[in-house]
DNA sequence: AGCATTTAGTTGACGTGTAAACTATCTCCA
DNA sequence: TGGAGATAGTTTACACGTCAACTAAATGCT
């Protein structure tokens, strides 16, 4: 009995060698997930907020909503709420541009960047920690792997 | 340049290959999830939902509340949701139980059945088509790691 | 018996993801 | 120049996950 069979308190085998991964795939995303959310509420951000600002700090000038959007899963309509809870926290602030009234640019502010500055190496070690159970091998194969799925899916 | 850099469009290399590895974990479940919930759509179902009505078969007979949620993800208050709209929608239905009045079981109707029958092969495809991709060899490999990343984040 | 504690489940508040409809602005072209 | 269509962003409605606080019923201890 696997595992992940255990864990589910599952009765029956796995139909498919397939499913067996694609549920094992879910549920080790789900912990590692737990394990940074956990990280940025300590610092007041949620995963989709830390996401946001390092997308504004890795582009080092303000950038439009949309491209925001764009640059993450998050589909056009959430960004505008998540956006406002940001400036609302003092993290960033919107700008309207001038030439064209309808594009509005988010700009990250200081407390954006010292929030980022203090979670960068807890951010590093965490990252290193859950996978500390792989070998670089190990690592390397995984991603291959993982690569080789997403070929097929993002066509 | 990997093909997650280029996805996620960042400009600096990934700060580790733990890191590389977490995103690219994060991204393919991501994918992978947007097809499955697709498919449950179709039948008036969201992942949740479809997981619940599975335990429920799975067992053969009603289940407390709790023990639904122990089962799934899915943290306590969120399951009286779940269960609600399942319930509206007729796949399930309450009963509650006359030894402890504290407890409510929750008995899977004849459209849940037939619903999950009806996608039960979908379904199977479905999990053989997203990892398509991967040999049996493959398969095998990633379980074992995914597996592996698994035994420290389970305490 | 009687009161504190535990257990089962719900409610409410908030953050997020998704889809559809909407507003405001710009562009293009007849 | 003026109106059709495209584009940027917001609003609304709903499903879900999470936390804290709550109700109701059972248990257990004295």
């Amino acid at each position: 009995m696997s595992r992940l069979q255990r864990e589910v308190r599952k009765k029956q085998p796995f139909a498919s060698l397939a499913q067996e991964a694609t549920l094992n795939l879910a549920r080790t995303n789900d912990r590692i997930g737990i394990r940074f959310e956990r990280l940025f509420r300590e610092h007041g951000l949620t995963p989709s907020q830390y996401n946001i600002l390092r997308i504004l700090r890795g582009e080092g000038k303000p950038l439009p909503i949309l491209d925001i959007a764009s640059r993450t899963v998050t589909v056009v309509p959430g960004i505008t709420g998540l956006i406002d809870r940001l400036e609302k926290a003092g993290f960033v602030c919107r700008r309207r541009c001038t030439e064209d009234r309808r594009v509005i640019f988010v700009e990250i502010l200081a407390k954006g960047l010292q929030t980022l500055n203090h979670l960068d190496q807890p951010v590093l070690d965490l990252h290193e920690e859950v996978l500390g159970g792989l070998t670089v091998q190990d690592l390397k194969e995984l991603i291959r792997l993982l690569e080789k799925v997403r070929e097929r899916l993002e066509e």
